[in-house]
DNA sequence: ACAGCCAAAAAGTATGACGATTTGGTTTCC
DNA sequence: GGAAACCAAATCGTCATACTTTTTGGCTGT
């Protein structure tokens, strides 16, 4: 699911690159200097760039360069975006951001689920929750992340709003970013866990009120103890 | 603020056909093909294949061409999708998501603003509710649609939240979109401009819940009216 | 000091050649 | 007759090169 072939490649370094401040804003890059870089050729560089451009991290202008854009300009929504910048310097402010977006969304999603949600995604909603419990108790961080994931991510796509449900991979970078760097209790929070549980069940019964409820005590939760994470 | 010159030329016009489903998902095209669709050299025809690809709208497969990939694998969020999709066939699907989508952020947006804004911000609010209200009573359309969009961009980034502040353009493409389009009352409501007022005041005197409470009654009923409008 | 012009620098575009990969048919062998 | 291996064509991928266009900054002349 990733751009291919030597153009993914420099992209692949670039992008993050730029995204951790490495190469900062307002900086200028000249085309002949990244093929030198990467050792590709022309063709390759100017496929990398537009892609760039496209995500307006970076314009182009002739007899100037290729200019790094202030990041306020920058696609803050594309996935590549939010990819590089939690792998790089920028992860804290981009966890935080994402955080306050999940405490908009993840709410309004699990009240429009409890509305839309198809009979098959109740059954796997409400399988997902038990899973997640057993995992919990196991201490099997691994597998309770899965789970995790493919709850939230069930839900947001349940709501029926196909923005909401292309969160869902968004939301499963935060979820595994917070566990990769600690950002979580070691054990999963029992309280946490009979929430989700709430969470489906409200879904199944339709209760779009309780379901919206359930949600925002969990994401309220998680922004709460990320904060308090990272000081 | 878009991508310039012949790629740009050919995304213009490639991006909106596959948008509006006159170019259907899996569809194939070649990309020899498409440079005389256009009149343009392969390079040019890659760069901007590469940049559709970039949005996930298109994939491109040795000895296949490339394929429109299936609307749900499209990045949703690009501003440039938004702005095809609200141009062409998808107009109401795409104007019911981003109502949903607002309901959900606005009113989060509002109440961070009310803890965050700088005190320019505020001021600013202020004479935007103002300057509302005298367009509305004119039932100077043009200018007001203006200082809605002002307002509602106003508060997404006061809010202080990176990713909110990037939705301004997008609440304001959804606002002028409505206007264009007939979507909404030829006067004004006046419990409309209310609210606004309600928002403003609640955000200067750092009133969350009542900023909140404003910002969700005045999105409430725009989804409402669209809904109704739409059938 | 100012206006206008000119030249260099960098991206933009076009084109031809070749490489790599995938697909689907064809052949060959059981 | 079927299956496996092979081969050839189609199409994208990459490179190198030549030429065009635009922009900028300096130079020149008044």
């Amino acid at each position: 699911m990733e751009i291919q072939g030597l153009p993914g490649r420099v992209l692949g370094e670039l992008g993050p690159a730029i995204a951790s401040g490495e190469i900062p804003e307002g900086a200028v890059l000249r085309g002949e200097e990244l093929e030198e870089r990467f050792g590709v050729s022309r063709t390759v560089v100017r496929e990398a760039v537009r892609v760039l451009e496209g995500m307006r991290m970076v314009a182009s202008r002739r007899r100037v360069g290729i200019t790094v854009q202030p990041k306020s300009l920058w696609d803050v929504f594309d996935p590549m975006v939010i990819r590089w910048r939690l792998a790089g310097a920028d992860r804290s402010a981009q966890l935080r951001s994402l955080g306050s977006l999940r405490m908009a969304v993840e709410p309004a999603a699990a009240a429009l689920a409890a509305l839309h949600a198809s009979d098959d995604d109740r059954r796997e909603l409400s399988s997902l929750a038990v899973e997640l419990t057993v995992t919990a108790r196991a201490a099997d961080l691994t597998a309770f992340l899965g789970h995790d994931i493919a709850f939230h991510s069930l839900v947001l796509r349940a709501s029926g709003n196909e923005m909401f449900a292309h969160l869902g991979d968004t939301v499963g970078a935060v979820l595994t970013g917070r566990t990769e760097y600690q950002l979580m209790p070691h054990q999963p929070e029992p309280y946490a866990i009979r929430l989700h549980r709430e969470v489906a069940d409200a879904i199944c019964a339709g209760d779009a009120v309780q379901a919206e409820r359930a949600m925002r005590t969990i994401v309220t939760g998680a922004l709460a103890e990320l904060e308090q994470q990272l000081g």
